[in-house]
Order: C-alpha cells, then structure tokens, then sequence
RNA sequence: GGGUCGGUAGCUCAGCGGCAGAGCAGGUGUUUGUUAAGCACCCGCGCGUGGGUUCGAGUCCCACCCGUCCCUCCA
C-alpha cells in the first residue's frame, strides 16, 4: 500500500485505492451519530484532504477526542470520491494511528484566523498555518526559479566567503566575528590602553560577516564568465522598517562583457521569469494569496509579466518628481538621492508598475560603479516595484583601472585594501556589469504580504533573533 | 537612530473616572454528509510594570518595559 501525500492523492486520486496518509489534524468537525470528517494536512499543498472517521473504525471511541487541531496521525483507508460539496474525493478511514496529541486548551493556533504580529511570537508553529504553509512552497518555488534561471543561461553557481576580512565592502554596517574574550576586554583596569590587537583575534585581522558577495563574485565572473552567487547577506543597520532584515539572502549575478544596457535587460528577464515559474509551479498558493491577502496581486502579476519595465533615466525621474505637483517631505534636486516617498509616487501613482532608474549622480553611489562620460553620472540601476521599493540595485563596474583608482580615493577609501580588486583590472579587464536581488523584497511583491519578517521562517531584525 | 500608535480573557478587540465586557477559541449537551458546521449552557480578565492625582483609576498624569507602523539606511 503506497504512503502518499496528500498533494498527490488531491490530484489523481485514485479513487477506490488504499492508501497510507500521514499528517496533522487542521479541524474536525464530530458527530454524535458515529462519525467525525477531519480535515489533514501534511504541507505538501495548501489544501487539506478530508478523512471519513466512523465508528467501525477500532478505537473510535477514544480517537475522537484526540483528533483536535494539531495532533499529529496516521490513516489508511480508500480513497472514494465525495457526496457532498467543497471537494471531490475524501479517504475514508479504516485504521488511525495518533502519532502526537496536541492539547486543545493549550495549543496556540486555533481554528480562525490570527495576527501576523501573533504568529511572529509562535514563530516555530506558523508554518502550520495556510498562510506560512503557502509562503514557505513560494519561497521553494522562488529559489527552484532562480537557479532555474541562471543553470539554463550557462551561469555558474559561485559561492562567496561569509566571513570576510575585506573591511570595505562600503554597502553597510557590518556585524563583527571575533573570537576575541570580549567580557574580559571590557574588565581591563582602568587606564590600560583600550585599542585592540586584531593579531590576537582568530584571522589575525577584523572580521565581519559579509554585506555582499559582489566583489569576491566579480574575481569569477572575470574568469569563468557568468556567475551567479546566492546565500546569506548580514546588515547591522539599525533599520526597523517591514522592508529590512538584518539577516536575508541575495541573488548576486555578475557578468563579463555586459554594459547597464545588457543588465537592465537581463533584471528585467530575471523577475519576470521568477514571476511566471511561480505562477505556473503554485497556482494553489497565488490564488490563495489572491482572495486572502491581496486581490490585485494575481492582476499586478500579469501585469508585471506581460508588459515591460519603464525605464528612466535618475535625470528624467527628478524632472517628473518636479513637475508632478506633490508635495513631498524630501525636497526633490538634480544630486539628492531619491526618498521612499519619491519612488513609492513612481511605482504605486505616476506609472503603477516596475520602473528602472538608471544613470544616477556619481556623488550618491559606490566607487565601483562605471563613471559615464558627462562625469556626472554614473552607470547605476536600481528596479523599484510598487510596495517592496527596491527590489534589485546595480551597476556597470568601473573597468579601467586609473578611473577606478581615482574613485577609491575620492570615496576616501585606501586603494591598498583593495590591491586584489584592483588586480582584475590590472590584468585583462573587461567590461562587466552585475546586480544584487533581494529574495524576500521579491517574496513581498509575489505575495502580497506586506512585512518581510514574515516571508523569511526565522526573521532577525535588531532586537529579535529569537528561535 | 528619529517619529508614531498601541499593550484589557488563549486569540481579535470594545470599554476611556463609578460593581471588568463581546466575538471567536476551549469544555459539556444537542443537531447535522459536515465544510472557519448549527443551537444551548459553562469555563475564563490581579486591565504591561512602578509611582502619582482622586472619595474612587483599564480609564487622568509621570517614568520605565514590550510591541506595531512610518522615516533614515539599503536588497
């Protein structure tokens, strides 16, 4: 007799078949009469499939209270297609194994609906719920999509150092590893000399934890070609908004031989891809998404895949911010960096869908970023989405090495911390281009779920890592 | 880091100087091929903490703790 799940015996049945089905109890609902209809649930869809219980059933007596929301069960029975309405087939049970009981007065999610902020708190038990059930299946699906992506385009999967000596990643505040005895550095006597000897820590050098892979990643991609990096990304900014995560994963592809113009086109490629991988792997899950969290997210989606992006240059967009006649709390200048309130008028009022901004003043962007010839700009993108803001920030890189050198200075860095970053343009430079995705922004804008804490399973945030 | 709103029953909230409430959940009974089941009854709140004002404080004042959301930073 084949153990199924209960995704696989949703879709074909078959009906009049045994089967073997493990799970979790979402509901029961008992009757007097001598039987219960309990609705299981193992993940592997958002729908439950529901088990006939009657009292021919050995031990039915004792199973009924038992079966409550959360316990964890075994039934074998045949599969039988349904009489009533609200699903086609149900299993009717012939043998019941409870694996785990879950006490009723005591189990935190119940049969209705709870906060987010609620769940926040249980954040080991919301993946039982529809809700996180759904957003954990997306969030496979996004990650299958991605390597989808890039596996069918010939890019190389590359992994990037988490820990990082590099003091000069320039994206962020960075969280420092040390081995370091840091209670008894803060107990020396008052008096001695407070510096502190970074030979003595284990790399012999301050460490962090990495803010990016992009620089590590462009030593690849000036070898191997196309690469892509994906893991987890650390910032120790002191950001409490629903759009940053102190600990969350980035895509970080990064490409030979492409100007803005090629990664622009290749981002844009990028998200749509995910987008329509997600929509066709999860149908399920998006129309659940769609009457549940946000009616217009199945719309927007469409949307998003068959159109193309708008793309405006950062001059083009200062000068609709101008004429557009709101008024904004940041003021709006040719050299400011746009605000949150400037992107969500582009996104959310003005054009309602991605925009790209590209071409952004020198001033207000990294020093590996390809200066244009007006030497004002440079060849920087970022793609803003309606309510996620930001979702991708990138650029052409600064190729040649007298340009690139100068930059270092004029940012006040130290060319010499970069002497091995240097090296790719010392030797055969080329011309290349990459940018950096955010996965759970991208989750936000899938989803419709509006506060990044909750499509990532354990959010760290400061203040929070609990779990 | 700045601002904001909020902490009352297991959950979601109402009450805003005068005897602590509702819905849901849970329990019991009953009804029903049920569908977030229906009906009846029952259980359940030292009102975030500490001070203060008052005859009287969830309610007003102060401080603190915890959280939400917005902004800055970025993905």
């Amino acid at each position: 007799m084949p153990r199924l799940k209960v995704a696989a015996i949703l879709k074909d049945g078959p009906i009049g078949t045994e089967v073997d089905l493990r799970g979790w109890v979402r509901t029961k609902r008992e009757s007097k009469q001598g039987f219960a209809f309990v609705e299981l649930n193992d993940g592997s869809s958002l729908k439950n499939v529901q088990v006939v219980v009657d009292k021919s059933v050995p031990g039915y007596d004792d199973f009924l209270k038992l079966l409550t929301t959360g316990s964890s069960i075994r039934v074998v029975g045949e599969v039988k297609a349904s009489p009533a309405k609200g699903q086609s087939i149900e299993v009717h049970a012939r043998e019941l194994t409870v694996y785990g009981t879950a006490d009723a007065e005591k189990y935190p999610l119940q049969k209705k609906g709870h906060s987010f902020e609620f769940l926040r708190d249980i954040a080991h038990l919301r993946p039982r719920t529809n809700t996180f059930g759904a957003i954990a299946r997306v969030r496979n699906a996004v990650c299958a999509a991605i390597h989808d992506f890039f596996q069918s385009r010939g890019f190389l999967y590359v992994h990037t150092p988490i820990i990082t000596t590099s003091d000069c990643e320039g994206a962020g505040q960075m969280f420092q590893v040390t081995t370091l005895d840091l209670a008894r550095l803060a107990a020396r006597q008052p008096g001695a000399p407070t510096d502190i000897d970074y030979a003595q820590d284990f790399f012999g050098k301050r460490a962090s934890l990495t803010v990016s892979g992009q620089l590590e990643g462009e030593t690849f991609a000036c070898a191997v070609g196309d690469i892509y990096t994906f893991g987890p990304t650390f910032r120790a900014e002191n950001s409490n908004t629903t759009r940053h995560l102190s600990e969350f994963w980035m895509v970080e592809p990064e490409m030979p031989f492409y100007d803005l113009n090629d990664n622009m086109q290749l981002a844009e490629s990028f998200i749509r891809g995910i987008i329509r991988a997600v929509l066709e792997r999860c149908p399920d899950d998006m129309q659940f998404f769609n009457e549940r969290i946000d009616k217009t997210i199945l719309a927007t989606l469409e949307n998003i895949v068959s159109h193309d992006f708008l793309r405006l240059s950062y001059t083009e967009a200062i000068e609709i911010l101008e004429s557009s006649g709101q008024t904004f709390e940041f003021p709006v200048k040719w050299g400011l960096d746009l605000q949150s309130e400037h992107e969500r008028y582009l996104t959310e009022q003005k054009f309602q869908k991605p925009v790209i901004l590209y071409d952004y003043p020198r001033a207000i962007k990294s020093f590996y970023m390809r200066a244009n010839d007006d030497g004002k700009t440079v060849r920087a993108m970022d793609v803003l989405v309606p309510r996620a803001g930001e979702i991708i920030g990138g650029s052409q890189r600064e190729e040649r090495l007298d340009v690139l050198i100068a930059r270092v200075q004029e940012c006040h860095l130290n060319p010499d911390d970069y002497w091995w970053y240097l090296d790719l343009r010392r030797y055969g430079t080329v011309p290349h281009a990459g940018f950096g995705l955010g996965l759970e922004r991208i989750l936000l804008l899938l989803t419709g779920m509006t506060n990044i804490r909750d499509v990532i399973p354990y959010p760290r945030t400061p203040k929070h890592a609990e779990f």
